[in-house]
DNA sequence: CGGGGTCATTGATGCAAATCAATGACCCCG
DNA sequence: CGGGGTCATTGATTTGCATCAATGACCCCG
């Protein structure tokens, strides 16, 4: 079974339980992380009934998971690559509500419809869960559906947090609150470099922060020349994180 | 016991149980609104342990309920009057992320820390959980975790909509949105009146949609001036509902 | 190597909403 | 009734970001 547990390394030298599915982990019980992700003390036998109801899938870049008000067939955990999640106006403005990264799961809120659309960004393999099966897997879990709701309810925060951004923040500041948020998402998920890797396009980051294309080029450019920070290919180098976090903190 | 159940008048008809804490409701099955809220179908000695651990309070205008990053000691219910949800940037300026009307429930994301600010924008009625007794009472209940966790989905994708109109839509649009929703919301607790109430200032309209009171007024002014509104103490008749919609729609 | 595609950058200009600045409309209370 | 407080409206002006318009940097593939 693959490894897919945003948590693994993180909790470096703790027990850690293969888990490509991300509802379980290991036993590391002080690492602060674990209560971002849906991770329960699940028991083998309850695993391998997860193992069963789930299935693996990979899909290329822009291929789209799932649209806004379809009927919500799956749950998804990614397992590799990155997903953004949108709504759309009639003509044509998008909103990017997120990024799911790997260890992120997609359609949790476990309703009827899904409330977004979500399509690959770049090449991706998911977990997949039919969602019949996995209510009734979770359904005498209480334990489980604790954690689900817990992490529902970070996730609504998050949402507040962005709501936030877009509201009142200006274009230098979501910037940064950008790049500080998917440095510290990516260190999550092991992936510890000083170079942030930034897989979407620059539409993708525009329609995330409700600016333009060019505003996001123009103050990343801006950023570079006063060194706060170097733009690589397919990602930034964050060079001055004290000036970067003056701009994006909370 | 006194009734706040949001849903009452919308089920007109179906047989209502008396309901101040929101948490159980009438038996009517095919409500759509129903899963808006969080009711279950409790049986009567689960009501009466509810009661016992709940209790009703009432609070002046501009009282801070609780503060954004404090400990998450109690779970509210707002029987009557409006309270604001907000977070705010260390320079001071404000974003509300939502208001909440009779009916709504604050801090069920059972988060240890509380996200937001709320404060009551007028004299306001709460009943009140202390967190361990809530869940303590909820831990045991598998459908009404359910509940709660649908309930949490719901608020989400209220959350994601808020996001796309702060990121992508115009001042106008705003406006028009803001109102068709308070509309709708005040039907749903069967406030059924030409007139929308706004017992909200325009400063706080201007926080939750992401704009000065100065555009706030004079788009208003400019919607009446096109016979779109009709502007009252204290809210706002909606005219020409087409035209608002044009503007608003999701 | 060269042409066409996609995406990012950069510059010039425009405009929607912010900012600055009065003025008006109520209140409440002495 | 009148003065001070709060809040909303309205007008003049500025500005941050959007829009419009090229140009540049890669790719991929023939």
């Amino acid at each position: 079974m693959r490894i897919a547990d945003p948590l693994q390394d993180s909790c470096a030298g703790a027990a850690t339980r293969d888990c490509r599915h991300g509802l379980a982990t290991n036993g590391c019980e002080d690492c602060k992380v674990r209560l971002f992700s849906v991770c329960a003390a699940l028991e083998v036998p309850e695993l391998e009934e997860l193992d069963r109801i789930s299935q693996a899938r990979e899909v290329p870049a822009r291929t789209t998971l799932f649209e806004q008000s379809t009927l919500a067939g799956s749950v998804f955990n990614v397992t590799d690559g990155v997903v953004r999640l949108y709504k759309s106006l009639p003509d044509g403005r998008r909103q990017i509500v997120g990024f799911a990264l790997p260890g992120d799961f997609l359609g949790l809120a476990l309703q009827d419809r899904y409330g977004v659309t979500a399509e690959a960004v770049t090449a991706v393999a998911v977990c997949r869960f039919a969602r019949p099966a996995f209510l009734a897997y979770v359904d005498d879990k209480p334990h489980l559906l604790r954690r689900l709701h817990e992490f529902a309810g970070h996730e609504l925060s998050l949402a507040q947090e962005q709501m936030l951004l877009l509201g009142r923040r200006t274009a230098e500041e979501k910037i940064a609150a950008f790049l500080l948020n998917m440095q510290a998402r990516y260190a999550r998920i092991g992936t510890v470099s000083v170079t942030v890797p930034l897989p979407m396009s620059r539409q993708d980051i525009a329609d995330y922060l409700g600016l333009t294309i060019e505003t996001v080029s123009r103050t990343l450019t801006r950023l570079a020349r006063e060194k706060v920070v170097l733009i690589v290919p397919d990602g930034v180098r964050l060079l001055d994180l004290e000036r970067l976090k003056l701009a994006g903190a909370s």
